[in-house]
DNA sequence: GTGAAAGCGCTAACAG
DNA sequence: CTGTTAGCGCTTTCAC
């Protein structure tokens, strides 16, 4: 069972083990002739080289660390998958690590990680708002993803928050509505306050002001979302249209709708965030949602990465459009047929 | 930012290089004050050994490959950080390949992690079902965490669906249920299969037969929740209890039942299977459910890895207990307060 | 054109 | 007790 190494391989060719290695990676000058005898008997004998050796020679490992602070949660999992697929594209294997939010363990994985001479790192976290850094000198590069460094110009891939809110309220003027409510997570959440203001951006250039009560922050929970759309059914029951700053919330609202006797989305719209499978298509009617396509912000941040590696580094925030996706509960009222995807930030599918 | 390297080490202890290694590995007849004085230079230079030299010449890399059918998702995540928790704790470093189900992206990363001279291999998955066999003779130990190889005795790691079918049924019967539905997903599904076995078996021995209908297989949907529940409700309306196979049909169950005007659980007490966070905590009100303590799953798979690359390896299905969660939904009729958590399997927490 | 030799960082025999 | 030597598998000068 044991492998081919370069030395059987000159062996079986016939030539020394320098020029069987030229041969394999096309360096120096070598007769055709040569070369193929070579290329054919490490075809027979199955010869890979060995990335070991050639790691400890070059320096050079093909292999990075990615760091989740999230136990590989709901979100930095397809993170990590974009990531993965563009790293793999580049023929780079991924060590995967859960910090399990543990700085302690966090710092042994950065150790273990530059011993094994990972050739970059990426980071990806849960939240937005800015976390330490990591290094701070690391001498290789690091990317942050879903997540980014305070006080560093390492670069950060993140979802277009604001842009999300924004593409919400559009589609919501767009199919008529007037009296649009927005109830959220947690104000201190960074992508609450930026979904809030994409909002309320579009809506006050549109001269439609958020409904009353302005933005409801509370928790990310279902249960917020029952409560909080019980509230507002009290004080402006003429709502026509309820963003929420996840899906948990809108199912919640949704379900609170239903106990009053409003039609979605006859009586009321309904849009959530995150695009989240079993939330939405769970939902009856299915749920409308923005989607963050965190496929595409691990591909970027796996291209960040590449190309620092490669030697051109990048610096600063960078940001990737939200995609909205809808589903029934936005239908305009009385216009129940919907198209059941459309997109919004040019993206194709993500 | 180059690291220090065993001989920086020997020069600054001033010995030579192979004894300043013996020292570090504390091999060999070495004068107490030599191996202090090498530890010494090696502490003040940061300094740590370069697993690639060390696995090019051990043979032994301290990795293992995670290969995953699944793309992560809700079942192959915790069985993976389960793993990788246990394996971290051996200081083995985990090498993660999404296959997305692509037989050839699997020989790919199976080539890869070889070539890598990975010391073992884990495949999770999301079905049961037995599997094509990744090997055939890898030449390296394989285990295999929520899924199986056909024709093979590799050593595979499974929840006991069994177990977690027959602990909703003593739940039930004990909480004084006696007219118990059973709505789950396709039969083509092992594992629903082995949930309803579960569940027959223990109703049978307690002389208290599947309620009319026998077993409702469908899909994984909260739309078949919904579906199977109104027509239940019409043939049986006497149920007074719904073990359902996952936590979404639950969910559909519970969405049905409160459009009839069931109340839930005073009428009829609910249980789903996967105990799925957002699901059971979203769920009005919170819905008892059956974990298959998935991380204990990948930390068994993981442990049968260590062993085998140890030398002692195992072979066949292994099982790991499933744990009930007992919440508001299951409450006995008449008496709605309950404990938060209960366990069945003997299992602590998992 | 091709081979011999040096060396990446480390460990394990063997001398001394 | 400690130093020297010989590799692990590979790439890369440098002679011939």
């Amino acid at each position: 069972m044991k492998r081919a190494t370069i030395r059987d391989v000159a062996a079986d060719a016939g030539v020394s083990i320098g020029t069987a290695s030229k041969a394999l990676n096309g360096q120096g000058r070598l007769r055709p002739e040569t070369r193929e005898r070579v290329a054919e008997a490490a075809r027979r004998l199955g010869f890979a080289p060995n990335p070991l050796a050639q790691a400890l020679l070059a320096g050079r490992t093909y292999t990075v660390g990615m760091i989740t602070t999230d136990s590989f949660g709901r979100f930095s999992i397809p993170v990590m998958l974009g990531a993965e697929d563009a790293l793999g594209a580049g023929q780079m294997s991924v060590f995967m690590c859960d910090t399990r939010d543990d700085p302690e363990r966090e710092r042994r994985y950065v150790e273990m990680l530059t011993a094994r001479r990972v050739d970059g790192l990426i980071v990806t976290g849960r939240r937005i708002e800015p976390r330490p850094a990591i290094g701070p000198r690391m001498g290789i590069p690091v990317v942050y993803a879903m997540t980014q460094a305070a006080d560093s110009d390492e670069p950060a891939v993140l979802p277009d928050d604001v842009g999300g809110g924004q593409a919400a309220a559009q589609h919501l003027l767009a199919t008529g509505r007037r009296r649009i409510a927005h109830i959220t997570g947690p104000e201190r959440f960074l992508a609450a306050r930026k979904r809030a203001t994409g909002l309320t951006e579009v809506l006050g250039a549109a001269g439609v002001p958020v409904a009353d009560g302005g933005v409801l922050y509370g928790e990310w929970s279902e249960r917020w979302g029952r409560e909080a759309t019980a509230r507002l059914l009290e004080q402006a029951p003429d709502t026509d249209a309820i963003f929420c700053g996840s899906d948990q919330i809108a199912r919640g609202a949704g379900d609170a709708l239903r106990l009053t006797g409003r039609r979605v989305p006859d009586d009321i719209a309904l849009i959530g965030f995150d695009n989240w499978d079993p939330m939405v298509r769970g939902s009856d009617p299915p749920l409308t949602s923005v989607d963050m396509c965190l496929e595409d912000v691990g591909r970027a941040a796996a291209e960040d990465l590449l190309a620092a590696i490669g030697g051109e580094a990048a610096h600063g925030v960078r940001t990737v459009p939200c995609r909205l996706v809808v589903r029934e509960s936005s239908a305009a009222a009385g216009q129940p047929e919907v198209a059941p995807v459309v997109s919004a930030g040019g993206g194709a599918d993500c």
